[in-house]
DNA sequence: AGTTTTTCCGAGTATATGCTCAGGTTAAGA
DNA sequence: TCTTAACCTGAGCATATACTCGGAAAAACT
């Protein structure tokens, strides 16, 4: 039976661990998880598997996990809510003094820094896991690119205070994030990330300026 | 066994069929093969499966196929076949009394069109196929898609020639195909696709202008 | 110490899926 | 018509994977 009727409780934690030593196991899962992702793939991940590269029983993966859609999804939530976190702590820093462009070219670079850290793992979340679109992190994400873009606005100097139609933040969002998944992710080694990071900062600022300021 | 070791024969396939009969059981299995993609999804597909739907017997299936991967290969390389024509027809009718920002939209228009009608297998071939990036036809399209890009400059307006980066050219065309890639798979219902593609013909032409000519 | 809760174990069962093969049927060629 | 090649069949074998369950060991609690 293939997974895809199942209930959506599959993705959560059967139980969560009360002591050290469980927490461990349960961090040995996940490390274990992301190891094989990385190596063979959605398609060569089983509980099995987790289980041996782990150092657990496989009674003991499914002492907190029901299945292997938990687990991959647990593991998905910590990177993407790790993404998050980057992005409201790089809003923080951002104050009235800070130049947009600048601004802007460190939120990309740090973005892409970390997608960069992350490329092998991330590569195979976002092409084999058929569900990692409909967790809830990923949506919050996909928000929160969009927030910190508008909020980074008013944030930053006067001048660029423009009037931005939910059209615009949506193209521009859109923009960064397939340019940075297709730098990360698909792009020729031939490509060197840093021109490509300079121009489209470059980009997102002189289309903000050239908007109608509010 | 995994099927990440493998040789990439498994893309291609066994032998081609010569008379009508079989021409219309390999049609029927690709058609089952998507149907089942649509509605199941890649875990839910299995040669069995595409037998059954298709109402031919597992032999023949392997008669054909080596594997479901050779099947789903066949499917997706026939998609985007399909689209790299759409492009290139698109491209023999713009000449030099095109407006740019006009053929633009309507490169953009087509892609779109395109992709939406076959948006339910599209989603299942980007997100769930672990291959489909490294089929020589998804190369064939990105390759397409920067040369379109850079022959319909030539070909419009000469106001319009202008010299174009590698990096622009690559930021260009993974802005757009990023944008169009969310708008079709990912973007929230309350976002209409028509706004989107005027903004982003828009820009992308402003973009343009705005460097210095050749 | 005694009791309860948590954690862990791993052989074993059920099931799904990939794929073969020996042989039958239909169409093409001579 | 006879021969050959193409095409099709589906029961069945091998394997892999998900998941259970009875019970043991360790930790926490009283």
């Amino acid at each position: 039976m293939a997974a895809d009727h199942r209930q959506h409780t599959v993705f959560k934690m059967k139980k969560e661990p009360r002591q050290a030593r469980s927490r461990a196991s349960v961090e040995a899962m996940l490390q274990a998880c992301a190891r094989i992702l990385e190596r063979r793939g959605y398609a060569g991940l089983s509980t099995n598997a987790v289980a041996e590269v782990a150092g657990v029983s496989i009674g003991s993966v499914y002492e907190y996990f029901p299945g292997k859609e938990a687990i991959v999804a647990r593991l998905a939530e910590s990177l993407l809510a790790e993404t998050t976190d980057l992005l409201q702590g790089r809003l923080a820093m951002t104050d009235q003094r800070s130049e947009l462009n600048v601004a802007m070219r460190h939120f990309l670079g740090a973005l892409h820094a970390l997608m960069h850290q992350h490329r092998r793992l991330l590569r195979v979340l976002v092409f084999q896991v058929p569900y990692l679109h409909q967790l809830p992190a990923t949506r919050k994400l996909q928000q929160e690119l969009q927030t910190v873009l508008q909020e980074g606005l008013k944030r930053t100097h006067e001048q660029y205070r423009v009037s931005v139609s939910p059209t615009t933040l949506y193209l521009m969002s859109t923009s960064a994030a397939g340019t940075l998944m297709h730098m990360v992710l698909m792009a020729p080694p031939s490509m060197g990330a840093e021109p490509v990071l300079d121009a489209l900062s470059q980009r997102l600022t002189q289309w903000l300026v050239s908007m109608p300021a509010s």
